[in-house]
DNA sequence: CGCGACCTGCAT
DNA sequence: ATGCAGGTCGCG
């Protein structure tokens, strides 16, 4: 599930849950998620207490008491999951409990998430969050300008711009009506402007829909969810051309080759 | 750069 | 059985 959008819902329900409480336990289930927070690890975080959840590109940091961070990174398939009495699905990889009782749940079928103590929160290579109000086209123009590899790619570059994934890149492409194969390097700063704020638009759009349809089951509008995503031989929503869908990177990308130049 | 590895589940 | 999946890292 996580891209920035999701990852930003999933921190708002961490925050609800975790922060002020002090953890009581956490028990991880697959060795996947041991090999990234060692048991004494985990153990070591017994009776720290949260002060704050934060979100940085796709990942969820637990600020502690003792100075240290818990971080989250739910790669392809992670979601916090609030347990009721009944029994954990199996999907579940870990658990987390606090002084009052709540619990949060690590649910992930493919366990290819990371969960990591950092004693000294240190710098990441992290660009500007996607969201981040600095972040101008000026500067996306100067951490493009040495990259010539196609824009859809340097997208997904985390040390670029941090938070877009793969459905969101091939949204705002088409959203900026930019080719998503276009050469990093060769799109004016106007273009940039125009994906900055397509950029922007995609994602809060994105976190507007989790706020209203995650978890719910009302009458899903997920077919008009996307655009271009995972929309192959579709029409194009602008102008009824087929979504072509090619390899970058060795991911899918999404788009129409009549409207995006 | 592209590609396999890390994991499991799902659709074809 | 095969291929694909909203991510990232390390390898050649």
């Amino acid at each position: 599930m996580p891209e920035l959008p999701e990852v930003e819902h999933a921190a708002a329900i961490a925050r609800r849950i975790a922060v002020g409480r002090s953890i009581t336990s956490i028990v991880l289930r697959h060795a996947a998620q041991r090999r990234s927070l060692p048991p004494r690890a985990a153990r070591s975080l017994v009776g720290d207490t949260v002060v704050a959840v934060e979100r940085r590109g796709k990942s969820q940091r637990f600020r502690m008491s003792s100075g240290r961070e818990l971080v989250i990174h739910f790669r392809m398939t992670g979601d916090w999951l609030i347990p009721d009495d009944g029994p954990l699905p199996r999907t579940v990889r870990a658990i987390i409990s606090f002084d009052d009782g709540a619990r949060l749940a690590l649910d992930d079928p493919r366990a290819l998430s990371v969960l990591s103590l950092c004693e000294v929160p240190a710098e990441d290579r992290l660009g500007p969050d996607a969201l981040d109000r600095a972040l101008s086209a000026a500067v996306l123009a100067r951490a493009l300008a040495s990259r010539r590899i196609p824009i859809k790619v340097a997208l997904l570059d985390q040390s670029i711009i941090a938070g877009i994934g793969n459905i969101y890149a091939s949204e705002a492409l088409w959203r900026a009506r930019i080719d998503p194969r276009r050469s990093a390097n060769t799109i004016p700063i106007p273009q940039l402007r125009t994906l900055l704020a397509a950029i922007r638009t995609t994602l809060t759009h994105a976190i507007r829909w989790q706020r209203r349809y995650y978890g719910s089951s009302d009458a899903e509008p997920a077919e008009t969810r996307f655009n271009v995503y995972d929309r192959e031989r579709e029409p194009c929503r602008r102008c009824g051309k087929r979504i072509r869908r090619i390899i970058q990177a060795g991911r899918s990308t999404y788009f129409c080759a009549s409207c995006q130049e």
